[in-house]
DNA sequence: ACTTGTTTTGAAACCGGTTTCACGGTAGGT
DNA sequence: ACCTACCGTGAAACCGGTTTCAAAACAAGT
């Protein structure tokens, strides 16, 4: 540990009285060395505590073991758990992730994307995101591209994602299985194609019970625990009826949630509840919330180690997960 | 957009019929050029969409303009929004952040940072974490080092961090002041510093009160909403008798809060209850939390700030950050 | 003993920038 | 008109590795 000067590899083959070539040879076993020199070098490595310059290897070696990931928001419970999933994911395999976070502004999105090209990742992950397809399908030309939680058409291969409509669809079938038809729904953002096909599901599964689909019961919400809140209050102050809600996500269910209860209303006696995400603290919720699981982490792992494959060029298939009713406390059989 | 061979320095000198140098210096606005020289120049790069390889200019200039940031649990609340701020507080810096997770072991954590120092990080931000301090006293003599929420002896121009004795006291005498003294602890992790100083803070509140400790109210538990659900069966199934609960964050709280449910005791009615965090679904808990706030995004957009200017030889002053008491509605007045 | 083939090895080029140095040109001072 | 000071500029060294290339060393074949 010299206070500043790091040990270079020059230094090592001086140690070891051989080239730098050899040193580096050593280094990635890119060719033979004679075992007494090999030895030699270890030896000098281990005496002058060398540790690679990963920069100066990144120059030469055109590649930067580095990644960079694309987040959408930080701080938000599906965000950080795919990027939890993504960094675990890493872990091992010698690629260090750069974060940076768009925010769902594409402008902002298309300027990190350079910024991460400009620092020469080896590949790119973006986790959701507005960048148009055809600037994406430019990129993915330049440098393995793996997209997360976003679909892609032209994709297959290189796109993590789960069944949107269809979750939307099976979370609305709950509640219709349970007795309910008057299901309100508190939406996304309104451009968000999670939040648009969700919706799609709603509708789908309605129009397969036969019943008749009400924009009254639509909110157009934010993804937000506020949004739900306004959502839940804007239903009972226009005298709407209904007995079930369908939230965007679990913390627009808390939101709505919380309404309910301002307004004397009882989950799940009153007005039934299911959410989407299965966060860490809908288990806990009172009652625990019943709500679609996403498996977030799992495919943020997945996305990563499918990023390095694919870096490596070595084949790798991308797993299918399921979202799934995690059925809690929330839900009850309309009387 | 070349498929491959990126545009280089040199091809712009060509193209701008000046030498490297002269790019180098418009690109760094090191040292004035003449301005139709500097406008060539800069018309080339546009032309030829020039972006500047980072990887080079950190070899050539012994700065990464990366930094590293060791976390302790992505996918927690609380350091997720510490991680927040870093990132948010980077945005503009022209650094950016490499995020590796520690999980609380201290061997990986060491192994981690070495990793960070083999990839020329210039700067090193520790979010918690256990490495002892003689080793970071070590490390800030290498690389300029900032940490958050870790207290550390000697370490009071770069270490951001809350009262948490301060806080925990405060927690207590809150509920001290609503007329509790059978006050329920959920500690945290055992030997984590945060939830020894909550404790301490918990017992000078109460001796202040002239209030004897029972240690009967006391449950061990690791911050997990699970240990929160098994303190209060464990205080009830013991028939401790206790009017109040102040619990290690709010993941706790919310354990708690189920579990006080379960067993048909309402909050803030008949227990009174308080959590610690303000993580983002505590306002719209039911009801909702009464909890220490800690301005965790704050924390870590300060702690980034200031490393930014500690790497950069600057003076910089450390915001003093308080905990405060963010009452909501799951305390009461006993009666 | 003489080719030929295969390993090992070091020198040197290279990756794409930054920075030092020296030189020519211009301006200011006397 | 002469000397000094400063500005603008290109050549070249350098950052710390990897990789190419050719020479050297050694083994095997005839």
């Amino acid at each position: 540990m010299q206070p500043r000067g790091e040990t270079t590899i020059q230094d090592i083959a001086d140690h070891a009285r051989v080239s730098k070539s050899t040193v580096s040879r050593v280094l990635n076993n890119s060719s033979s060395v004679n075992e007494d020199k090999r030895a030699a070098v270890m030896e000098a490595m281990k005496k002058l505590g060398f540790e690679p310059n990963v920069v100066a290897r990144s120059l030469a070696g055109g590649r930067s073991m580095t990644l960079g990931v694309l987040t959408q928001n930080i701080g938000s419970p599906f965000y950080d758990a795919l990027s939890q999933g993504v960094i675990h994911g890493l872990a091992d395999s010698g690629y260090s992730p750069i974060f940076v976070d768009g925010q769902w502004k594409q402008s902002t999105e298309s300027e990190l994307i350079r910024t991460l090209i400009g620092r020469r990742v080896d590949g790119l992950l973006l986790i959701g995101g507005d960048v148009p397809v055809e600037q994406l399908n430019e990129l993915r030309d330049r440098l393995p591209t793996i997209v997360v939680a976003r679909e892609l058409v032209g994709w297959d291969n290189q796109c993590i994602h789960v069944d949107n409509v269809r979750a939307g669809y099976e979370a609305t079938k709950h509640l219709l299985d349970f007795g309910h038809s008057r299901i309100a729904l508190i939406r996304g953002i309104k451009q968000h194609p999670d939040a648009i096909q969700r919706f799609e599901g709603y509708v789908k599964a309605l129009s397969e019970s036969g019943i008749e689909f009400d924009p009254d019961l639509i909110f157009q919400g934010d993804f937000s625990a506020q949004s739900g809140v306004m959502a839940v209050n804007s239903l009972i102050s226009r005298g709407i009826q209904f007995t079930a809600v369908f939230a965007a996500n679990d913390m627009v269910a808390f939101g709505a949630r919380l309404a309910l209860h301002r307004h004397g209303l009882r989950v799940p006696e009153d007005v039934s509840l299911v959410g989407f995400d299965d966060q860490a603290e809908s288990a806990f919720a009172t009652p625990p919330l019943t709500t679609m699981r996403q498996p977030a982490v799992e495919m943020g792992e997945a996305a990563a180690n499918a990023l390095v494959k694919l870096i490596h060029g070595e084949p790798y298939e991308l797993p299918h997960l399921p979202v799934e009713l995690q059925h809690r406390e929330s839900v009850a059989r309309l009387r």
